[in-house]
DNA sequence: CCGTTAATGTAGCGTTTGCTACATTGAGCT
DNA sequence: AGCTCAATGTAGCAAACGCTACATTAACGG
């Protein structure tokens, strides 16, 4: 008989790739035991609540992504704001980023109308990110850099949104706008 | 006796006010109902739905915002791109329109999340956002217009987003830092 | 071989959801 | 007065929700 963690562990994995595909839509118990091929019962076997599965499956997905922006943007290769942002941006639409961004734009979104636990996941998710940038950064103080990072991010989710309301050409437009307006010496 | 459209236009009134204030949270129908101080089998006599309630609460709330921006940037003043990204970002911090672009953001978190009423919503409502900030630009083709009117609208949103998940003076810096970012012969 | 305990199934509880069937009231017209 | 029909109340339905009580199976240590 498989030891609890394993099959909990193995929950999670099917539970971050159901959820990569369908978004946050279809979130219930049953819909996610149904994703993970185990009973609503067994579900809350291996997880505490609803929640506590939500979350590890968030987590793996974010474990995931991290490791993908990894290994395209090495630590050690630090850029200059304008070129950072134009890399960030590039990423955020290239085909296998794109469905994790997809993703993330659905838990901020979640959050956005205070959803118990997707707010406290956003915030630590958005803090993730913000240190991924600004590890990035080359130059200016501390200070600048974090601002820096967090208007690329802002940025990014807004870009992000504006897919969502509007179509995907317009979005790319105003992506390709964006890359106009940065001052040469930014 | 009330006429059924002078009950249905209060009631509309009422639910306007109340998601401006508590957001998309609550809205199921019973809370809409008591929201607007009536029984929940009326609130489905005046209006043919929940959907039907919410479309035309938003609608209402759509129409108050464009009349508040329209006193604020009258259309016959037309401004350079970057001037008007100034002050759309002033608009949205300040204190009147504030709720309503919470809420604004709300709804477009619904519509990530593929939830059918706001998918339209605020596809309507961002096509009605575009056309405002067009309408104000400065100079330019038509295509670039558009362009950088996304582009303005993006930032907004992006933002509007970033203060939900970090914190009000993350967001506020980064703006700043849009502000920066400017090309200064964009 | 048996007892303990982890693992899994079955069934259902209590609540909330959007919505509806049916009954009742009451105003206005003839 | 009596009829009609809009306006409103009462009660509840069927489905989905998160979660749990209880029964059953199976594995492993003594």
């Amino acid at each position: 008989m498989a030891s609890k963690e394993i099959q909990r562990a193995q929950a999670t994995e099917r539970l971050a790739a159901h959820l990569l595909e369908t978004g946050l839509a279809q979130t219930s118990l049953r819909q996610l035991a149904a994703a993970a091929g185990i009973s609503d019962r067994m579900l809350l076997y291996y997880f505490e609540s609803k929640t506590d599965a939500l979350m590890a499956a968030l987590g793996h997905v974010a474990d995931e992504l991290t490791a993908m922006l990894n290994t395209a943007v090495p630590t050690d290769e630090a850029l200059p704001p304008a070129e950072l942002m134009r890399v960030t941006a590039a990423l955020t639409r290239d085909a296998g980023t794109k469905p994790f961004f997809r993703l993330w734009t659905e838990v901020v979104a979640a959050a956005a109308r205070g959803e118990a636990p997707y707010t406290a996941i956003a915030q630590a998710i958005a803090a993730g990110f913000l240190g991924w940038i600004e590890a990035r950064l080359e130059g200016g103080s501390p200070e600048a850099r974090r601002a820096t990072a967090a208007m690329i991010l802002a940025m990014i989710d807004g870009l992000a949104l504006l897919e969502i309301c509007t179509d995907a050409e317009t979005a790319t437009r105003a992506g390709v706008q964006m890359e106009r307006l940065v001052h040469p010496d930014f």
